[in-house]
DNA sequence: TACTCGTGGTC
DNA sequence: TGACCAAGAGT
């Protein structure tokens, strides 16, 4: 506590007291860095600056605005806990960190962070900083991913907290992590808790904290389709799979478990999640494969772009849209970037030539 | 409990 | 390049 000082990390959130605002913040912080997370507030409170602002906007408009920032189920959440607080509640928050619980996308942190912030609620967040402050100093290997590390860190989390100053307190110690006991470099020749730290008398520091699981990842093969009417107007899909990129948009697609081979070969491999039949699609040219790397697998992404006749019969799911509609729905960063990078392709050899 | 959900930064 | 991590939560 003596440590700390608000402006070394300045956050717009860190003095707000309105529980909407101070709520927002913490959906979109959720594994997501400081930095990165912050335009996305600034955007979303522009947008919607109350609860009823938020509840009252279309979702597809909710999810362009999330675009990019990923885990897009939190976008969801925020949706429809907007739409509770707002429709059932009276526009007032829940007033307690049990409370707040219950509001989908609110998990134990969340509501603790919420509850301390907003309403002085003496609850200590337990986030990925406070594990691993609380392992290195204490020196305790207990993996936190565990129920038996939850519950270990839990108390000490307790024992550390200054429940007179819940605020100050949570956010003291998540900025601790941040800048001095950090996961790489800590800064321990600057740590005030250095002559009483176990992990650092150890020199245990990196070794701690321990995770029991290892991460797993596989890769998949992404064959998209980006099919074009002659009006010029792209086929589309929202994605409504439990899978990656639920309720973002894409171009119609067939996956495989392997490498490119021959395009018309990978057709007739694969082509049940196409909505219509390879002599419908005039290949114009595939563009080189983009990788994109998520938490738990690898995408490689082709992109095989053609004609196609409007007057196809198409499925439920599938809609076309004009370009400059594209531009209004979420895409996976994949595709959106896929488009950024056609868009400009396209205006180099389309735009007349300047003087 | 185990697994999955994105994107970007750092080393 | 690959591993790890970020103001975690839902299923």
């Amino acid at each position: 506590m003596n440590w700390y000082e608000p402006d070394r990390r300045p956050m717009p959130w860190k003095a707000e007291r309105d529980p909407y605002l101070i709520w927002l913040s913490e959906i979109i912080l959720q594994q997501t860095r400081v930095e990165q997370g912050l335009a996305y507030f600034e955007k979303f409170r522009t947008a919607y600056p109350t609860v009823h602002d938020l509840a009252a906007a279309p979702d597809t408009e909710v999810m362009k605005h999330w675009e990019g920032l990923g885990y897009y189920s939190r976008a969801r959440n925020l949706l429809k806990a907007a739409r509770l607080v707002s429709g059932e509640m009276g526009g007032i928050f829940p007033q307690s960190s049990a409370e707040l619980l219950k509001l989908p996308g609110v998990g134990p942190y969340t509501a603790a962070a919420i509850a301390s912030f907003a309403y002085d609620e003496p609850i200590p967040v337990l986030d990925g900083n406070v594990y691993r402050i609380l392992s290195r100093y204490a020196g305790q290997a207990t993996p936190i991913d565990t129920t038996a590390g939850k519950k270990l860190f839990t108390a000490l989390a307790a024992l550390a907290f200054d429940p007179e100053q819940p605020a100050r307190y949570n956010q003291a110690i998540m900025d601790f992590g941040a800048l001095v006991c950090k996961p790489k470099r800590a800064d321990c020749a600057n740590c005030p808790l250095s002559l009483s730290c176990v992990a650092r008398a150890g020199d245990l520091v990196y070794d701690l904290p321990v995770k029991a699981k290892k991460l797993q990842r596989k890769t998949r093969y992404f064959h998209f389709l980006v099919a074009r009417d002659e009006t010029g107007r792209y086929l589309v899909q929202q994605r409504k799979s439990a899978d990656i990129w639920r309720d973002l948009f894409q171009f119609p697609l067939f996956e495989i478990d392997h490498e490119d081979v021959l395009f018309d070969k990978l057709w007739f491999a694969s082509t049940k999640d196409i909505p219509f039949q390879r002599n419908s699609f005039v290949l114009e040219r595939s563009y080189p494969p983009r990788k994109q790397q998520l938490t738990h697998q690898t995408i490689i992404g082709y992109f095989h772009e053609g004609r196609i006749d409007s007057g196809i019969q198409l499925p439920t799911g599938y809609e076309w849209v004009s370009a400059a509609e594209l531009g209004r729905l979420a895409f996976p960063k994949m595709i959106a970037s896929f488009i950024a990078d056609k868009s400009v392709f396209l205006d180099l050899f389309t735009l007349p030539p300047t003087e």
